[in-house]
DNA sequence: AACAAGAAAGATAATAATTATTGATTTCTT
DNA sequence: AAGAAATCAATAATTATTATCTTTCTTGTT
């Protein structure tokens, strides 16, 4: 049985994620901690989230501009994206979705167990900044 | 100006896109066309997908494995991916969700144009496979 | 039917994000 | 403190997609 050492870095990545909204791609975690760590390598915050998301600690909730988007807020929800600079928004309400999931029959399909609902469209500050 | 020329391999790829349900990918759609076609090239399949992409004639209706899946199928609809092999299936079933999306107004955002609903699970066949 | 201009094609090289590998270092267990 | 196990950084390798470049089609016009 393998047990999941502690690392520094680890919990940096996973502080850094919880600790904002910026819901981040790899290189933005990483440009973010290399002035506290300057030894750490883009290919760590790569292996550590992917770990933080096999645990269920984080998640993926995005792909903007073909780079992966993660979240620590793990509280069910959904988000928005804007289609010009790519930010991603939380959207907290979902619930009439989730009723909906619940009780959806699909052909074809046997159970449901997640689902992700992205908003596309145009954010405040690219709306007054044309 | 630029016009559009007429081209057999696209019309090919938007045919094959038109009479499947698979929501195949790049390589799935240069692979059954390689024997009618047998001097198509990858690229071409990537260059019409965007381009029809961009006519708003196709979609690309989800992310699988790293791979974009896309169909022709234009009316809205959401989809649901198995986690186990990949599949694509239809789900009509969206009028609540439009709804929703209609009268949302999130802290941020300016407008929603579109949003994308993508169901997670296990499909039939995955699950009496095991 | 031939022609010329621009669009599309194939082939290949180039990008870019992500993943795997490896040998050195850190953390954990005892 | 020592051996075992996990992590790390650096680097190489993968993989999907895009760009480039030369040739081949399409199409409107003589």
């Amino acid at each position: 049985m393998r047990t999941q050492n502690y690392s520094r870095k680890r919990q940096a990545i996973y502080e850094l994620l919880l600790s904002t909204k910026e819901h981040p791609s790899a290189e933005w975690i990483y440009n973010s901690l290399k002035s506290e760590y300057p030894d750490l390598s883009l290919g760590t915050v790569y292996r550590n989230l992917k770990l933080l998301e096999e645990n269920g600690t984080v998640k993926s909730v995005a792909v903007v501009d073909g780079r992966e988007r993660y979240d620590a807020l793990m509280s069910p929800h959904s988000h928005f994206v804007c289609s010009k600079c790519g930010r991603v928004i939380d959207v907290f309400f979902q619930n009439e979705i989730s009723n909906i999931a619940d009780n959806l029959r699909i052909d074809g399909v046997k159970e449901i167990n997640s689902f992700s609902l992205i908003y596309y469209g145009i954010c405040d500050k690219c709306f007054f900044n044309t």
